[in-house]
DNA sequence: GTCTATATCATGATAGAC
DNA sequence: GTCTATCATGATATAGAC
């Protein structure tokens, strides 16, 4: 019956989600999904196709809703200012503050989600990415109009590039908070619990602000508060 | 012969590199590795003792060859102020530069050796991350207390955390330059071959720098500039 | 829609001759 | 050190009864 269909369809997306973002998604068989999810083998074919059919529906079932939030947010930063240029930090909110507080969400599956989003992202020869980044690009495109709007001294070249680069500072900060600790050897071992997402996000929302609001490198010669060592950054092979 | 075996042993850890860049080290058979190098199948156990202690190998070359890189650039900075404080922009180039070039670098394997790096580190329950750490135990170390030193304003949780954030830009920059390219409809399709390293590097540091400096988050009280909607980023369901 | 059973294939590892 | 041949395992996908 129908209500089954469904019952099952979703249970076996939770499942391979919990599983997808503690093993990665090639390194989870179906088998482990469907006994998980307490369904047989064979439904996951019947549901889905194949696998990979699967795995495309995971994604797209949370990203669809990251996706509408973030554009939800957007569009009441553009209501409430009728035509002015909007503050840059809260285009940045409204773009970042939904991925960090979904990775710092009660719900387990949902916290796990967003490390495996991060990490499917850098498979290179795989489907999925050409999903996420379909399934991304009109955010992506309200975004960057966005922030050129609310920096019109800022080139459009640097504004791609550095929206770029606080994709990966926002990516480290969620998946890579915990694994780092230890390899430098973190000071404070004891994490507080209330450390999760507010100050985390402020923190980011510090580090990327002053990303984007740096200094113009004046492309060719040497900016003067950035000086390369000619010597040290030419002479690639070490004595 | 003696001469035979580190010739097999190095073509198959190049064979192995270069196939783990673009497959990822877990969608790469022995049987490609040993096809591509043109050695036995059976070698790779022999010289290696199993595929993880393959995967190994290949990380610690590089590794180690980078690592050292970095620590002579940052003793050499050292050595050339002494006692003084560096300058932030100088340890961030120390630290940073040698992964960039080596990304950009005109040799293939070399180049696609650090896409391959950031995508293994996000691999939570492999044991590779952790080969990777321990590799870079004595580079973080040294490098977090040489921005400390040059930045005694900020409090150590920042600079650590920080620093961690301007790892996770580094490596988009890297890695994921051509991925978000086509979802973010690039204005400008047709890449310069000059737009490598160097204009990169640039476009990095600035990035870095400012993050890095940004003014600092102040704990507990929301910042000024930084006003999060409340009714927008508690309201977690949509309409 | 669900289940059992099975087909088909690719993998990592090893044994043993040379 | 290198090779051939093979084993044991686990994967996806499907056929067909219910």
């Amino acid at each position: 019956m129908s209500s089954q269909r469904t019952s099952t369809r979703n249970t076996i997306l939770d499942a391979a989600e919990q599983l997808f973002a503690v093993q990665g998604h090639d390194n989870t068989s179906m088998r482990q999904i469907t006994s998980a999810a307490s369904v047989n083998l064979s439904s996951v074919n019947y549901h889905f196709g194949s696998k990979d059919g699967l795995v495309q529906a995971v994604f797209q079932r949370r990203l669809r809703a990251l996706n509408d939030e973030r554009l939800a947010l957007l569009n009441e930063l553009e209501n409430n200012a009728k035509g002015e240029a909007l503050k840059p930090s809260h285009v940045l909110e409204a773009f970042f503050s939904p991925l960090v507080l979904h990775a710092c969400s009660p719900g387990p599956d949902e916290r796990a989600f967003v490390p495996l989003l991060e990490r499917s992202m850098s498979d290179p020869g795989g489907f999925i990415r050409a999903a996420i980044i379909d399934e991304h690009s009109e955010v992506f495109s309200r975004f960057r109009q966005a922030l050129l709007k609310s920096l019109p001294d800022v080139p459009e070249d640097e504004i791609i590039w550095r929206f770029h680069f606080m994709l990966g500072a926002t990516s480290y900060a969620i998946s890579g908070a915990e694994a780092l600790r230890s390899a430098m050897d973190w000071p404070h071992p004891q994490q507080k619990e209330a450390e999760s997402a507010q100050v985390l996000l402020q923190r980011l929302m510090s580090f990327l602000l002053g990303g984007l609001r740096a200094p113009l490198p004046n492309s060719g010669a040497v900016p003067a508060c950035n000086n390369i060592n000619p010597t040290a950054t030419n002479g690639r092979s070490l004595p």
